[in-house]
DNA sequence: GTCTATAGGCAGATAGAC
DNA sequence: GTCTATCTGCCTATAGAC
């Protein structure tokens, strides 16, 4: 297993897709991010790179697949800034105050998260993307679950119920923060809700 | 103020579209709250209804007219349902407890929110809607932060920071869970969430 | 009010030259 | 790899008959 024969040109199992592949991306994912999977054509993209819309086509053979490199990446890259987390924060409050800021940034540069646009976009996308988008609302879980449990044990973070339902109640929460902050413009309303929905967990 | 000419042929101010223009909005209301606003088209309303597309366009002008009169009859639509509310719950626990449910009877019928979901859309929405779906936003967070210091005047509801906050932390997790809990198709994940974050509130 | 017919444009996608 | 050229189909929208 662990092919080394690209799905798609240039980009190979586990590996970020390098030069026209990866601005392509870059484009799509800013698109994708503020207008939705179905707000922004071949045509957007190619025309900001300035490139034919053909040459697209030749990276990535149609909008499903680009679209499953998009939450490819965008999985990959989420993780890594877990792993991240964990390599820098002991507390879980600082680790869960992280998590926040992670969606903050993405915010702040006018931008939802992905995963949650194409929530919003779940009946119209293919297969693929549909499993792709699920797994990374998964991964989230899974570490928000850990994280409450180590701060459960240490007795630094307090809940009622399952670890599990808590950090589906952040996951969303914070999703929706973002999905309602945007219209307002106002990034400071998402962080002000983050701080709240976290102070109810250190308290 | 208060004409009777209608902006959109049937329908006057204040007043619910009836006959047609009714039946229009109704299958216009669901495509929107499941596939959002551009992923569907008059095509997919009118083969639905067994009418033409031009037919549609003697009802609503254009797509924007159309999403109007559907943010519009939604909000009158929740804004009777708060009253409702307004007017069988004395209790302010109870109050935001049927507000719950209001979310989760739209998401029982495999839909997202109307305005949650044309909050993701926001970016490519002409201005009208725009300031529709935000007005909808905030007269949600009006009638919650009415509740709320209901609530903590009667020593019911307890939160710390300021009501109109923690109004937003509640229509913002609301929407969010909705948003993720449609992927997995999964009703009992929204309201196990939405229980979880009004139990924060009566503790 | 609803229809037929049609306009004009943009969507995603392909063939084949360079 | 990127291009030109082109295809097919769907999109929103309009004109005008019934």
């Amino acid at each position: 297993m662990g092919s080394f024969r690209p799905r798609i040109r240039g980009v190979r199992d586990g590996l970020e897709p390098t030069g026209t592949a990866a601005r392509i991306l870059d484009v799509a994912e800013r698109l994708v991010q503020s207008r939705g999977f179905n707000g922004f054509s071949y045509a957007d993209v190619a025309s900001e790179l300035g490139v034919t819309k053909a040459s697209l086509h030749y990276h990535f053979p149609g909008k499903a697949e680009l679209g499953e490199a998009l939450i490819d990446r965008y999985a990959r890259r989420f993780g890594e800034a877990l792993e991240g987390i964990d390599a820098e924060c002991a507390d879980p409050r600082q680790k869960l105050d992280r998590y926040a800021q992670l969606y903050a940034l993405v915010l702040k540069d006018q931008r939802m998260c992905l995963c949650g646009m194409l929530a919003a976009d779940y009946a119209t996308l293919p297969t693929a993307m549909r499993q792709a988008v699920v797994r990374f609302f998964d991964e989230n879980q899974a570490w928000l679950q850990k994280v409450l449990e180590e701060g459960q044990e240490q007795g630094t973070l307090h809940y009622e119920s399952s670890a599990a339902g808590e950090a589906q109640l952040i996951i969303g929460a914070l999703e929706g923060a973002m999905l309602v902050a945007r219209p307002y413009g106002d990034t400071d309303r998402f962080e002000a809700t983050a701080r709240r929905l976290l102070a109810t967990l250190s308290a």
